[in-house]
DNA sequence: AAGTGGTCTAGACCACCTA
DNA sequence: AGGTGGTCTAGACCACTTT
């Protein structure tokens, strides 16, 4: 029950980050490989001279991070790769909306409409009923990057419409925004062509690959209040995850 | 501070699953409005008759959920809708790998080639070395889905090739795997379109748009194993994600 | 100074598994 | 019976922010 490493009581790294990290890292050398157990919990207490709640707080994110697996009674264990596990972020697409300056977003459209069927039962409302039509232009250094078409459930007795409409901005929903009228969404993510008024807004070849990214938004009240997609070319952008032990 | 909900010790439900629950329904129910200021630890504590940690270890949740934040020295506030946090899931192409029987993983061709220039930079090998190459058509139901094309590290020398093929099978990545040679992996995901060979096999059409998940695997001295790519047509599968509060 | 989040302790008790 | 994970307590101390 030799201790490879130490827990450093002066550092400003929290004792579970530390023992995290030196857990991860035995692994990633080779001490413990996938499906070997772990030292049980009692013993890691011993072995750091730190308290069972922080080693338990040190497993837990072992096993939020997907590198660790608990049998009660039995042990921790290490896990291999798990491509089910696998998560994608939108970081990169975050990133793009950091910098108000660099990227503009230009309304293309914006009126009132009839609702058509399928955007009425997307919307919950009835068909022909009137919804604000949006229609939005993103770029990344004058680089057309993101096509972005929403319908907008519009209520003329409450007319939160500008709230809405500022919540449901781009800035708005990729930036951790306040205060919004929004409580819950449903993202789903899917490739599509090119269709001609895409390709010539977004300065692509009709026809060619893109991802579309559709989004559904509901209020507090669960009724939906935006239904819509996003759609980029998908040699302007696309997204990367990483599983295992990166370091 | 009146208590609205209580824990109930009887449960077997943990205290902070419990207190969880509370805060997320009291926010949903439009308590807590985004922006807000939510009681503070000491003040749930004496509220729900709980100790410190366990009212830590709900806020941490709660934190992880991307439903609130942290200010030390300030309070806990309530966040609201963050597509930047947007996670996306293959828990969906898991399923598909989780009854063996009902879905049979066809091995097309299995051989091995010499490396192309591209494959041998991303194996990190001298271009013309012996590579791997197999090609895999996985079924669902006796309905093509996913095709998948893959380099293997050919190393005469420890011949743990056949380890790596079991390791690198699509069962294997899909499932938790255990012991497996490889520490962790980059994938990609983009969109595509189907080429005439591969759309024959997916019994797709030629040029219609699918998605492309790319991937490289390494092993635990962090060299790169594995290089290669899934298809699969874009109506037959696709990715949700759900953001906010769903309950 | 008082209130807030954040970490940590040194035990306790429970549920589960193996022997 | 003894070891394992899992929950919880009732305090302590610290860092930070506001008054």
């Amino acid at each position: 029950m030799k201790k490879i490493s130490e827990i450093d009581r002066e550092s400003y790294e929290p004792a579970y980050a530390q023992l995290v990290k030196i857990i991860k890292q035995q692994i990633a050398s080779g001490d413990f490989l996938p499906g070997s157990q772990l030292p049980s919990e009692s013993s890691l207490c011993r072995s750091f001279g730190i308290s069972p709640m922080t080693v338990r707080r040190a497993i837990n994110l072992l096993l939020e991070q997907d590198i660790v697996k608990t049998i009660q009674g039995r042990g921790t264990f290490v896990k291999g790769l798990d491509l089910g596990n696998l998560q994608f972020d939108l970081r990169e697409l975050k990133t793009l909306f950091q910098d108000k300056e660099l990227n503009r977003v230009k309304i293309l459209e914006t009126r009132i409409v009839s609702a058509q069927e399928n955007i009425a039962r997307k919307l919950e409302i009835s068909t022909g009923k009137r919804v604000i039509f949006l229609r939005r232009l993103m770029f990344r250094e004058s680089d057309p990057l993101l096509y972005h078409i929403e319908y907008l459930k519009y209520d003329p007795k409450s007319p939160i419409v500008e709230a809405q409409m500022d919540v449901t901005s781009l800035t708005g929903l990729f930036q951790s925004s306040e205060k919004s009228d929004i409580k819950k969404g449903i993202l789903t993510i899917s490739a599509t062509l090119l269709e001609a008024q895409e390709a010539a807004l977004l300065n692509a070849k009709e026809s060619s690959p893109a991802m579309r990214l559709e989004h559904t938004f509901f209020s507090f009240d669960n009724r939906t209040v935006s239904f819509g997609w996003f759609i980029f070319p998908a040699e302007k952008i696309n997204f990367s995850a990483k599983v295992g032990i990166w370091d």
